[in-house]
DNA sequence: GATTGTGAATAAGTTCACAGCC
DNA sequence: GGCTGTGAACTTATTCACAATC
């Protein structure tokens, strides 16, 4: 069963959301109440959760130990996986510090950068590679997932050297338009055209 | 005529191109050019070009000055639009350069940050303030968008905040789910899930 | 009585495919 | 011949609405 992107990035709001009412001690959750702290509606949130066949019962709406744990199953690979970032500048070390100590499953093993004053420190916990160490770090440490955050000059460089490196889903915040084989996921984030759309709802909201 | 969310994403990706092309020398382009550069099908391309009711020639394509002329006309609001970012963290100077002297329509003009260390100091181009100051600088300068790179604790209070001073429209970088009045944009960028998604469509792929 | 689970309806987004044009 | 512009077909995503359930 194919489970669309969409659902996937909601599901892993839901999974936050979880997480944040199991502290709070609570056990059992109504679908119109995850709605309201995601900004999703109750029906999308019931077929959310019929896709991945987790149900509840109407008295007592779904556990949220029971959905925690269906949401991690699917999220998380059975095996650890390994994550490199590259390209430690601002943006990534606020990465590296937002991913820091996250989820065991999903770990930044090492980093990459070009700038010799930052090659071989350990910044936010991560220890930092020249970047001619790609191919042999990448194989070591069996990094299948890269986040690049490098300058757009050499985004499609090392791009298709992590991908040759092993690595088959990217992270990319550059705002160039990589080309890669098939078969490597990419997902891009692109700050200046998400600006630029906020902008242009603004005008027409207001 | 209300243009989809997805089409004004497409369209600031489209205009990118267009820059790049111009700057190459180039006068006019094909719908599979555009789409071969920016992987949207050419289909797609011409379906996007058609809602702005930009027309071209099955001659020599689309002029690319007028393309960029379109685009730019539709995305950037007639009147200078001006823009502020809470929190001067890693994350937020990242932004800050990236920003920096980007089109003037769509300008950074004030930064604000907690830390007396970089009150009063000039981060790329930009003046940082404290944040009590959000109101008094935002009325001023007109402010009508923020970025918001906070702390995930103070994510709900300035969010609040600059709406109360005056915002319209947010890009929001913390996995807060932000309440606010109707009416506001807000466009959220979640590393978090992002990465989960990547790492989710790795497993698939692979 | 309020909620779940879900078929059916609707809406949004994309692609097809082809007439018309240079 | 290869391109644009576009109605129509199709696909994907979301919401409705209600029978079943506790």
């Amino acid at each position: 069963m194919a489970i669309s992107p969409k659902t996937i990035g909601r599901l892993g709001l839901y999974r936050r959301t979880m997480q944040k009412m199991l502290a709070d001690g609570r056990e059992y959750v109504y679908s119109h109440e995850i709605s309201n702290a995601c900004s999703v509606t109750a029906a999308q949130v019931r077929r959310d959760l019929m896709t991945i066949r987790f149900t509840g019962s109407p008295e007592r709406g779904y556990s949220i130990a029971g959905l925690l744990q269906s949401i991690s199953d699917l999220l998380d690979d059975p095996e650890e996986q390994r994550v490199a970032l590259v390209g430690v500048g601002n943006l990534g070390q606020a990465l590296l510090n937002y991913f820091r100590g996250r989820r065991a499953t999903l770990q930044v093993a090492a980093a990459f950068d070009v700038d010799p004053a930052k090659v071989g420190r350990v910044i936010a916990g991560t220890r930092t590679y020249p970047m001619q160490q790609i191919a042999a770090v990448f194989s070591k440490q069996s990094i299948g997932i890269a986040i690049l955050t490098v300058p757009a000059a050499e985004a499609q460089a090392v791009a298709t050297s992590v991908v040759q490196a092993g690595a088959r889903a990217l992270l990319n915040f550059t705002q160039v338009h990589l080309r890669l084989p098939r078969g490597v996921f990419v997902e891009s984030i692109d700050f200046g055209v998400s600006l630029e759309k906020v902008a242009y709802f603004r005008q027409q909201g207001g």
